[in-house]
RNA sequence: AGGCCUGUGGUGAAAUGGUAUCACAGCACUCUCCAAAAGUGCUUUUCUAGGUUCAAAUCCUAGCAGGCCUG
């Protein structure tokens, strides 16, 4: 059975690094599984570009940091809204690709949605979006929506809890599903989802909230340094607009505020590091319900060592000997 | 030292003398195509001491704290 490591935990937990050392042992090729990281243009504030004197070069469908192929960066442009389904879809068709070339592919992801859907799978995926319903539905009322699904179908919303059913996209969606229930499109790479096809295994990296929000603080200061601010500028310049930059969330949103005149840079500063650290709290609540992850704690010293030991007694076998 | 102004949750604000409210932060959650998104719930307040009043964040007195002005 094909083998697929998996390292995930909240930002700034340095997940990218070990990915690559573990890559370079045993001759793995990364995968992100991020939702912004999948933006082109969007590189100090998604983390991309590796720190240090680590090397790397972009080519056209994947990067290569320090001789690692890291895939599943920059396949969408920031002006278009890419999705779960979209980042399955891709990310499925490189992982085959990677197996194929016998080499070990490694997700490296803090976007835990993404990375359930990807080894899971989400089975209403086959129900496509459709634009002109969401348009009509979009005017509409939180009352009004609820109505109208439990209207067209009691149980789809009776299923739902108190807090999706005032959420209007949650119910859009809903509606969707329930207007197009018996179309469902066909989808040979949904289908199957991978966690079924390969041998997973999870190590998770983590550390206690004050020294992460610490390493989040830190790492905001460096990518300030390394060019934050310009970073935004010239999304400006290329026409994202200032809604879109605020979608995109954090470190865009922020700057999109900062860049409009609405916050000044000490406001910028203080506002992003607490969103960081509310990001990287969720992104924990998430994975705490994930009970198959191998948890290492990064402030121990010793904490790769353990990883490495752990990933080599379950991969044994050098994958060029086969 | 004198004069003036201001004291409301952790922070910033709101409240004709009549249920102290909002935003942010904090905490706990939800999620089967926007997930760095969207949504839900909870916690925490009238500087101190007197007084007026049926009733005080609001009016009065004193104190304390901060700000501004004057010599």
């Amino acid at each position: 059975m094909n083998k697929v490591l998996v390292i995930l935990g909240p930002t700034a937990t340095g997940k990218t690094d070990l990915a690559i050392n573990i890559a370079k042992k045993l001759n793995g090729e990364l995968v992100s599984c991020d939702s912004r990281q999948v933006y082109k243009d969007l590189d100090i504030g998604t983390g991309k570009l590796p720190g240090g004197k680590v090397s790397y070069q972009i080519s056209t469908n994947k990067w290569i940091i320090d001789q690692i192929p890291v895939w599943m960066y920059d396949v969408s442009s920031p002006k278009d809204q890419y999705n779960v389904s979209d980042y399955i879809k891709d990310a499925v068709a490189v992982i085959k690709d990677i197996l194929k070339r016998h080499k070990l592919p490694i997700i490296v992801g803090g976007t835990a949605y993404y990375l359930k859907g990807l080894l899971e799978g989400i089975p209403t995926l086959g129900i496509k979006i459709d634009t002109s319903l969401r348009e009509e539905l979009s005017t509409m009322s939180v009352i009004a929506l609820q109505q109208k699904l439990s209207n067209m179908s009691p149980q789809a919303f009776e299923k739902m809890n108190d807090s999706d059913r005032a959420n209007p996209r949650r119910l859009i969606r809903a509606i969707e599903i329930v207007t197009m229930y018996p179309y469902i499109a066909k989808d040979e790479l949904l289908d199957k989802p991978l966690a079924l096809q390969c041998e997973v295994l999870k190590i998770g990296l983590t550390t206690p909230r004050p020294i992460l929000n610490q390493r989040i603080d830190n790492r905001l200061l460096t990518r300030l340094d390394m060019g934050l601010i310009e970073e935004g500028q010239k999304l400006l310049e290329e026409g994202l607009s200032f809604d879109r930059m605020r979608q995109l969330g954090l470190e865009y949103g922020q700057l999109a505020d900062l860049l409009e005149g609405k916050i000044n840079r000490v406001e910028f500063k203080s506002r992003l590091a607490t969103k960081i650290h509310q990001y990287a709290k969720e992104q924990m609540g998430w994975f705490k319900k994930d009970l198959d992850i191998n948890w290492f704690d990064i402030s121990q010293s010793s904490f790769s060592l353990e990883v490495e030991a752990l990933v080599l007694k379950w991969y044994d076998r050098p994958i060029n000997v086969t």
